[in-house]
RNA sequence: GGGAUCUUAGCUCAGCUGGGAGAGCAUCUGCCUUACAAGCAGAGGGUCACAGGUUCGAGCCCUGUAGGUCCCACCA
């Protein structure tokens, strides 16, 4: 052999060389070319703070599974790549960098700052880049963007002026989720709801009597899970048509400690059924009471500075935390007589998603995008199809955010990120937004502007992604090519974030959808089905992964046995599953190259071509359209299963085992040069298959087979034809392979040693089942450890105590020399005598059955006439047989 | 409170438009058969959560029940 391969694939060394090879020859990078059709995918990119995680490789395994396979199909395949700048996650992160140098983000000043946050994205924005080509990405790297560089904050800028100019863009003062800790509003979506012991404090209010006092005797009782609020409390709300309450309408109650006197006031809100029916109402401080507040037109008392402490509003508690005033409130509250009781209560608390804190509802102004109309024509192309999200069960999630949308609070307290071009008159106060800032006030003519010192939602820029990354605004060539992308490949948890926001503003922005399909994957867990997390310790690195069992083994076993949207458990036992089904090809390959080795296939080996040959081509055949399908169906874990199967079970254990002999015997060249001609064409088809899924390992042994070829990334995908359908040949092939079952069986079952040959007899009074027995018998001895085979019509010369096994149309005997236990005979007999007696009775039942035989397509009738001439043929010589060895 | 989803072999999960229950791992038996012991051959193991219904036919469709998971809402 001149290229000798090992006996175990070895990953190591082989993937990078070979994702060295690919990029060196350009094969990921993709051209406007008209004479082709384009397939796109915009990677969901990653953020400049990620290390790659199994929710990465999950993701980039299968967009790099659907280009690849699109690629091959002849597509002008683009995976277009690039990473976040994730402003929260990044700024934090600086933050926490800086501290331990020991300075502070306020005392560097904002521009300082920017540059150290540059500084780090160039030192570690590209690692998980770097990641990403390890798992086998075919990403166009050369097209590499970034949410900050220079295209896309010309994009974010064109979006933010053209929606302010069309009024979707407003800046209003509203009640908005603040982080005390990140210090930056979010937007409703960041918040996340986390339920929590807490207390239901039940407290009164005094009513003020005719004097304007407090009252000593007159008080009205409410509960409060967050006491300390009562510093803005600027109303207390019953239900209208409370009879319990009527007579107080129009009255007065103290607020406590403040010494403040607030109305009564009536509001459907309050839920009569719910505690005393009296809620205490603090606009400033609850979105719910915030409303309340409009309604009636209370003033909205903010007792709150931007780190939850209390501010001077709030007297003699100024400068508490949140907390420490709550318990100080209380206690005295308590101690005044107005605390009624304590009482434990569950309930959910919002909080950051990113650092967990508690958020404080306050009243900012910030800059929202009006949804309303926005939504509308995102709803609408989900609606009547013409984005596809799948499965489609996710659309149910869809229309539940789009349906119950609320402005989107775009701005954030954060210097990481796009600044908002909205720009400030410091004489007249007149606000411009515009693309650049302007030499002067168009107002008032001065020259003193300064620019809004908020950044935008980091999910602003991503939302404009697939367009962004192609050029938008400027009209390029690229944009009209590959505009609208074809799939999005994304998690089901970011469907709000990001895949709504990435419909709506390709509608408003192109007036055309982003992309046709959405693909959704669940979460990859740990083997006892929590959730990887940091805090938990469970994650499991995929890097690791690659290192130990290479990076097809943890492709496979992120895309084997699961379907959209669905999540799944990650165990080790798992990947070896997979690295042993890369072995198995790496072998199987080894053993068809060694039998090439110094032989040519001739030229008309296909005319010589010999009913397993036809088999095993009829079988891939079936195997190409199928996966095909599946995979048009984004239904990939169906079409790798099919592919996994053919290969090791029918390929390699089936065909190759058949042709072994025909191998071993070079007589007969004619024989040999169709097995060898058969045995690579099946491989080399069957690697194509696999390529998408195992880029690395296939690869290696096609280029290594196929040494006038350059790649398989660029081979032709396989293509279904009607010349490789050989429906006789591969029923044949299965009698043989039924009866070669069936003599193992026995064989195990008598425990007869493998190396224990014998002669068989195959028995059938059919001319054709002999014909198909004759042309198989060289294989066939070979599989059933037969010593020579005899092909007969009757019984004639065989010893009467010879085990035999009844198959479809023929009684294989096999005379053993030893002694053969006739009642342990008998009874294998009998049992398959009951076996076929339940399949008759089920298919007499279906074929008696007048409504069957009435509404059943002709094709099932058939199928079960069918099986039932061959259960009842069997039937007869078990039968024969049990009276000839009962005897 | 609303919604989604799951319940299939000991474990983890597939099962695409309804037409005789599958895989991997685990278990048991026998094999180092010169491609592969990361392998080969064979075996055991499932009233497809439960109860109804539709249908000639249901793991798959409909209704209900029980249990689990998740999302949304946020009654202070």
């Amino acid at each position: 052999m001149s290229k000798e391969l090992a006996k175990t694939y070895d990953p190591s060394g082989i993937e990078e060389r070979l994702y060295q090879k690919w990029l060196d020859k350009k094969y990921f990078h993709a051209e406007v070319d008209k004479t082709k059709k384009p397939f796109t995918i915009v990677i969901p990119p990653p953020n400049i703070t990620g290390q790659l995680h199994m929710g990465h490789a999950l993701d980039n395994t299968m967009q790099d599974i659907l280009i690849r396979f699109k690629r091959m199909q002849g597509y002008n395949a683009l995976w277009q790549p690039g990473t976040d700048h994730a402003s929260i996650a990044t700024e934090v992160k600086i933050i926490e960098k800086l501290k331990e140098e020991g300075i502070d983000k306020e005392d560097l000043g904002r521009e300082k700052f920017l540059e150290r946050a540059w500084e780090w994205k160039k030192q570690y924005g590209g690692r998980i880049v770097e990641q990403l080509k390890k798992l086998g990405s075919s990403c166009d790297w050369d097209r590499e963007r970034f949410t900050m560089d220079e295209g896309c904050n010309k994009a974010v800028t064109e979006v933010f002026c053209r929606m302010h100019e069309k009024g979707w863009i407003y800046k209003g003062s509203r009640i908005i989720n603040w982080c005390p800790v990140c210090n930056t509003s979010i937007s409703d979506a960041e918040v996340e709801y986390q339920e929590q012991a807490g207390h239901f404090w039940h407290i009164k209010y005094p009513l003020v009597d005719e004097n304007g006092e407090a009252s000593t005797t007159e008080f009205l009782e409410f509960a409060t899970t967050r006491p300390e609020t009562m510093l803005g409390d600027t109303a207390v709300a019953i239900n209208p048509e409370d009879d319990r309450y009527k007579h107080l309408i129009g009255r007065k109650v103290m607020l406590p400690i403040i010494n403040r006197v607030i109305p009564i006031v009536t509001d459907s809100y309050v839920d009569m059924e719910f505690g005393t029916g009296v809620v205490k109402i603090t606009p400033a401080h609850d979105p719910n009471d915030f409303e309340v507040g409009k309604r009636h037109n209370l003033p909205e008392i903010n007792i709150m500075n931007d780190d939850a402490t209390i501010n001077a509003n709030g007297g003699k508690f100024e400068g508490m935390d949140r907390y420490e005033a709550r318990k100080a409130i209380v206690e005295e509250l308590d101690s005044m007589g107005l605390l009624v009781n304590i009482e434990d209560y569950s309930h959910n608390v919002g909080t950051h998603d990113r650092c967990k804190t508690t958020i404080e509802p306050l009243i900012k102004k910030q800059w929202f995008v009006k949804m309303d109309e926005l939504i509308k024509p995102a709803a609408e192309a989900v609606k009547n199809g013409e984005i596809e999200l799948i499965p489609n069960r996710m659309e149910k999630t869809f229309f539940n955010w789009t349906d119950n949308i609320r402005d989107w609070c775009i701005s954030r307290q954060l210097w990481w990120g796009h600044r908002i071009p909205a720009y400030y008159c410091a004489e007249c106060g007149e606000v411009v937004v515009a693309k650049e800032m302007p030499e002067k006030c168009p107002k008032c003519g001065c020259t003193h502007l300064t620019q809004d010192e908020d950044t935008l939602d980091t999910w602003f820029s991503s939302a404009l992604w697939p367009f962004s990354t192609l050029g938008w605004p400027d009209k390029t060539e690229d944009l009209e090519y590959f505009y609208p992308t074809d799939v999005l490949v994304t998690g089901y948890d970011i469907i709000f974030f990001w895949v709504i926001r990435m419909i709506f503003s390709g509608y408003e922005q192109m007036g055309e959808k982003p992309f046709k399909t959405v693909l959704f994957h669940g979460l990859v867990r740990d083997s006892q089905g929590r959730k990887m997390s940091k805090s938990l310790g469970n994650g499991i690195d995929p890097l690791e992964i690659i290192e130990q069992y290479g990076a097809d083994a943890l492709r496979l076993t992120l895309i084997t046995g699961n379907a959209p949207g669905n999540d799944m458990r990650f165990y080790h036992e798992r990947v070896e599953a997979s690295r042993n089904f890369a072995n198995k090809v790496w072998n199987a390959s080894r053993f068809i190259m060694m039998n090439m080795e110094g032989k040519e296939i001739p030229a008309d080996a296909k005319d010589n071509l010999e009913p397993v040959d036809k088999w095993i081509l009829s079988k891939l055949n079936t195997l190409v359209k199928d996966a095909t399908e599946n995979m048009e169906h984004y239904e990939l874990g169906i079409a790798v299963q099919k592919v996994y199967d053919f290969i090791w079970d029918e390929f390699c254990d089936w065909y190759i085992e058949m042709v072994k002999p025909r191998l071993y015997n070079s007589d007969d060249a004619k024989s040999q040069g169709a097995a060898l001609y058969t045995l690579k064409t099946v491989l080399i088809d069957a690697l194509k298959l696999l390529h998408p899924y195992m880029p690395f390992v296939t690869e290696e042994i096609f280029c290594t087979i196929q040494s006038e070829e350059e790649s398989i990334m660029i081979s032709k995908w396989p293509e279904y034809t009607e010349k490789r359908n050989f429906a006789k040949e591969e029923k044949d092939i299965e009698t043989i392979k039924e009866a070669v079952r069936g003599i193992r069986n026995v064989r195990t079952e008598m425990n007869v040693a493998p190396s224990k040959k014998a002669k068989v007899f195959v028995v059938s009074e059919k001319d054709e089942v002999l014909k198909t027995f004759t042309e198989g018998k060289l294989f066939f001895a070979s599989l059933a450890y037969a010593s020579e085979v005899v092909m007969q019509k009757d019984k004639e010369g065989i010893a009467e105590d010879a085990v035999s096994v009844v198959i479809a149309n023929a009684t294989l005997y096999i005379p053993f020399a030893e002694l053969v236990d006739i009642k342990q005979e008998i009874e294998r007999l009998e049992k398959e005598e009951k076996r076929l007696t339940g399949e008759i009775a089920r298919a007499n039942g279906m074929l008696n059955n007048e409504k069957f035989i009435s509404k059943a397509p002709e094709a099932k009738i058939a199928e079960e006439k069918e099986k039932l001439e061959k259960y009842t043929q069997m039937m007869e010589a078990v039968k024969e047989r049990l009276t000839q060895l009962r005897k």
